[in-house]
DNA sequence: GTTCCTGCAAAATTTTTGCATCAGT
DNA sequence: ACTGATGCAAAAATTTTGCAGGAAC
């Protein structure tokens, strides 16, 4: 089953209720493969001929972030970002370039790893975790910018 | 030296000059083992005594980032936060407890050098990483709340 | 004396809330 | 019909900018 369909499943379980709005909101995420802010989702959801209100947009946000079905990401520059939060497979973090603000997934079970051996040693039980590593991007270093 | 004298040092090499405002920021958060927001830097250093306006707190803490001078960091409400960025030693990352909003620092070898393995294998020259773990702390976790 | 810093106030940005209305059950 | 969802507008919160005056060099 795809998020999409797992994710509206949920908030019309926790509500009762299913409105446009909020399909508008999960059907653009689960196409993405990396994170939009609230300003991108109500952009392109507008674009395409939804007369969507950004407040709308917040508050699927909200929700879904109150049931763990998306992943809140800050990258550092004040606005905040959501992603699909895949139980499985496509767990990932972010690599930020401070020159170009390009933005890369990476994934690494390593760290994952990592990150789990510091919750267990400390009593911790992790829900969520946000990585993000900021610097110059390959193309940007040999810039020399 | 202090991280305290090395900022005020690096901030009057770059400007030329050294004022009071910077000086009570500088000074507050060399005494800080964890992050603080603007908001309660302004609160602290007009709670003892000097009548700095919050723009010259957000000024000092734009300079200090351009010169890596501090971390900024988001552990996830909407607030930017700031510590001191010690070259050496004192490097640490921040477990969040969702309950009650507990935020503890802690240290991991291991998880960076997970991340200094991410970067290499991807070209990438990171100059600054943020790990942030979200979950229930061992208190919280008790009490089943 | 010149130049940058500083504090206040105003503006810009991002996010939240109020409210009348609409839509799903 | 009832109840929650929605869109608009207004409000709140956070951060940035403009400007006149003061402080460091």
């Amino acid at each position: 089953m795809s998020w999409s369909t797992t994710a509206l499943d949920r908030l019309r379980e926790a509500s009762g209720r299913s409105g446009g709005a909020r399909r508008r909101v999960v059907e653009l995420l689960g196409e993405q493969n990396c994170c939009l802010s609230a300003q991108e989702i109500h952009d392109e959801v507008r674009a395409r001929g939804s007369s969507v209100g950004i407040a709308s947009v917040y508050r699927a946000l909200e929700g879904m972030d109150a049931l763990g079905l998306v992943q809140r990401i800050d990258l550092g520059d004040g606005v905040a970002r959501f992603e699909p939060a895949h139980a499985g497979g496509d767990h990932h973090h972010h690599l930020v370039c401070d020159d170009c603000g390009k933005v890369e997934p990476f994934e690494d079970p390593g760290l994952e790893s990592a990150i789990e051996r510091v919750a267990d040693g400390r009593g911790y039980t992790v829900a969520a975790h946000e990585v993000v590593l900021r610097g110059a991007c390959e193309d940007c270093r040999h810039d020399g910018a």
